[in-house]
DNA sequence: AAAACTATGTATAAGCT
DNA sequence: TAGCTTATACATAGTTT
């Protein structure tokens, strides 16, 4: 039985607030139910409990519903465990701080090019010409050691050869009819220089410092 | 007077339906007011009438009760015209190429630089002293340029200061009791000492190439 | 805690202005 | 079209089971 009106306050008997919370939650469903069919109208409620938990009704789909009044709006709801706005502006960033290392190493790579050098100060220009002097030293260096390489291999190419040779001489004397080989001096001069061939018109650049 | 309880179902006459509408959408307004300050609870309603006009209500902030409710479900609500999963998939593209972009310029910056030269092949090493060559003779030219300029300029400065002691020293002579001048030699040489200390100690590492 | 009850307040359909 | 009235249906606070 009513006693009387009620004021509309917050009821502090627990238990009681959650009767009226429950009550009242199917009563306004309900209501919203009847104005969607009466009237045609899109209804949606969403009701969260003092506890935290989640009520919801929807004459159609709620989602739709959401999406609609978001448009209407021109806001946009979204979740923060999703793919947000926040992480489009991480990417943004990002984009941003590469850009700038691009930028950075193209400067930097003209510069050491020779290029883009209208507005460098005089000790720029030092600095700029020594690393390139260090730069070139240490490329030559390579150079020349990679060459070094080449020539050590060939000598010892060059000396299996002649022993190949040799070891061949020897069983030439064994069956006097085998093909006629060429002599000694001139077969060591042809090999050195056609191996040769390939590298020294490069020596003077490469190895002149 | 209401004469019978009435059916659940769409009203057919417009003006009726339109005032019932407006009714009902008032009291499921004024209903989940109620519910929210008696049981304290957050709701939020939103009808579209069958015009498709938007009618809200929220007892907090409705951007922040869909959010809510957007996180509680896991989903998100994105009005069309906003950034969607094929604009971020177009920016992480754009990023594997500035990645792509950043790696091809460390890289050429660390050969120019003589690094990571271990896997450059002879012909590879030629391209790159010849670049860096290029480069050296270039940066060189423009320090030279650079320094001429200077030259130039002190030289210039030079002959303006020592105009300006001639014209000084003649107005000596007009006034005598004016205040004593440093005489024309030392003056001229500390001018010039002051101005080229500057630059001469660069001198020597600028203009030895 | 949940469901049922019931007296009473509230919402509202239809009529009226 | 809107606002007021009023009879009636509906919702619900407080109570009981």
């Amino acid at each position: 039985m009513v006693r009387g009106k009620i004021q509309i306050k917050k009821i502090e008997n627990t238990t009681s607030r959650q009767v009226t919370f429950s009550k009242r939650r199917s009563g306004l469903f309900k209501k919203a139910h009847e104005l969607s069919v009466l009237c045609d109208a899109q209804v949606a409620a969403i009701i969260f409990s003092q506890k935290g938990r989640l009520y919801d009704f929807a004459s159609s789909d709620i989602q739709k519903t959401i999406k609609r009044y978001a448009e209407y709006k021109g806001e946009y709801f979204v979740a923060e465990s999703h793919p947000t706005e926040q992480y489009v502006q991480g990417l943004k960033k990002e984009m941003v701080t590469m850009v700038e290392k691009i930028e950075m190493l193209e400067v930097h790579n003209q510069k050491l090019m020779g290029k883009s050098l209208a507005f460098c100060s005089l000790k720029e220009l030092q600095e700029i010409a020594t690393q390139i002097e260090k730069s070139l030293h240490i490329v030559r260096s390579r150079k020349a050691k990679l060459y070094e390489d080449e020539v050590e291999k060939l000598k010892a190419k060059g000396r299996e050869l002649k022993d190949e040779r040799v070891r061949l001489s020897g069983r030439v004397g064994e069956e006097p009819s085998g093909m006629p080989m060429p002599s000694g001096s001139k077969e060591k001069e042809d090999v050195e220089t056609d191996l040769s061939i390939g590298f020294r018109p490069d020596l003077n650049i490469l190895l002149v410092p």
